[in-house]
DNA sequence: AATGATTTAGACTCATCAGTCTAGTTTGAT
DNA sequence: ATCAAACTAGACTGATGAGTCTAAATCATT
């Protein structure tokens, strides 16, 4: 890559992190940057955040612990960056998935079959437990960590797939009064037998089981929300 | 107490954990054993596994460091006792839950959602809410805790339920083919909303909210699972 | 009262690790 | 080619905390 694309990645980032945080700009070369990001991310959920050093980090991002610091400041700050930056990626996965849901004249229940088994996997995904876990396991002490990916992942993927099972509704494939209740319950049909089946994130599951997973959401989902019922 | 008390305690105790786990039988006296674990539980739960020092566990019980060592070897070890226990505390409010799922007659709808809000109720409990974040946080580096919990807790639960479920089936106030698949469903429809409305375990919920999740729920599982759907 | 096990306070060792500092090297832009 | 910013290796400091040890005190039992 040329210096001239990094610096429109850079440029790109900078602007984003600054309306979304206030924080201060980042400093230093961006591909390091993003090295350190994705380093502390997988040496973090690894290790834990007390157990992970930040020479680790260093060594597994193939940079000086002195770049490390001259990048974040501190510990805490490269995880929440980290944090941040991984959710807003599996956040971009789990809107693509919704976005396929729009009425193509077929059987609704085929459609989000469709799009619960992508959903399913996305929240199966490695990088996706492992983020959860890491909240989890940071929340009694960093509680800032949940704003970030409450309200710049969960909520918006929630948003946006309240607002197509709305139109769903309104062309009458489906039988909804309120669209944030009937997202409630879907996710939840949707993701809540996998804790169990994934053994908590420690057990990879099979296609053909998240397909499952996803039919038995679905079916239960359109007992409840179909306007066949 | 009496110290005869104790030694019934003590015994009991005793065995159970060396049929269990084929551990070395803890020593020293038992009430001072309890009041670590009690702390340990409480202060890894505030602070996080790593972040805890012994010595502040030891302060909380109001015991010193060295009885700590005496009972549970090192600080890992205690970490196990201490979400052994706590799991299994919980497990038995859960199955005291699920006793109460009994015919009696009445709309199953009823009956299922005073049982729903009992068991969002276990589950929303603050030491629960704990248990969760510390396995979440430790799974990764401490795999064998996911065996405690799942095994003692988390399947032992879904097997009562299970049952009762069956058991309503039979008695041809619900239809349902596959106990277990219900279960799976019911109980994605009572806990999953549960994360991101009491944020993680940061926020606590009110009787209401918990009533209207269990309404929420049992509708939709009713709607599924219910004779006259 | 005697005894053996348990508990206690607190000092101590040793390892780890966040964060700093230094002095020299690389890099990108002009 | 030059310059300033970014990067590097690695030594260093200071804090923290697990686990040990000791000598005295306490407890349960006989």
């Amino acid at each position: 890559m040329s210096p001239k694309q990094w610096e429109v990645v850079y440029a790109g980032r900078m602007s984003a992190a600054a309306k979304q945080t206030g924080r201060a700009a980042p400093r230093g070369r961006m591909d390091k940057r993003q090295a350190i990001l994705a380093a502390a991310f997988d040496v973090f959920a690894r290790r834990g955040y007390a157990q992970a050093g930040v020479d680790e980090v260093a060594a597994e991002a193939g940079v000086a612990k002195a770049t490390v610091y001259n990048h974040f400041g501190d510990k805490e700050t490269l995880l929440r960056e980290a944090i941040a930056a991984s959710a807003e990626e599996a956040t971009a996965k789990n809107l693509a998935a919704v976005e396929r849901l729009v009425d193509s004249g077929g059987d609704p229940r085929e459609l989000l079959e469709d799009v619960g088994f992508r959903l399913i996997q996305c929240y199966c995904d490695e990088q996706s437990w492992a983020l959860r876990r890491l909240l989890y396991a940071e929340l009694a002490h960093l509680p800032d960590l949940l704003e970030i990916v409450q309200v710049r992942a969960s909520a918006r993927v929630r948003q946006a797939l309240a607002d197509r099972l709305a139109r769903l509704a309104l062309a009458g494939r489906l039988r909804i009064t309120d669209p944030d209740a009937a997202v409630e319950q879907l996710s939840a049909l949707l993701t809540g037998p996998l804790e169990a089946r994934a053994e908590w994130g420690t057990r990879r599951l099979s296609a053909a089981e998240m397909r499952q997973v996803a039919t038995a959401a679905i079916d239960t989902f359109l007992h409840a929300f179909g306007s066949r019922a």
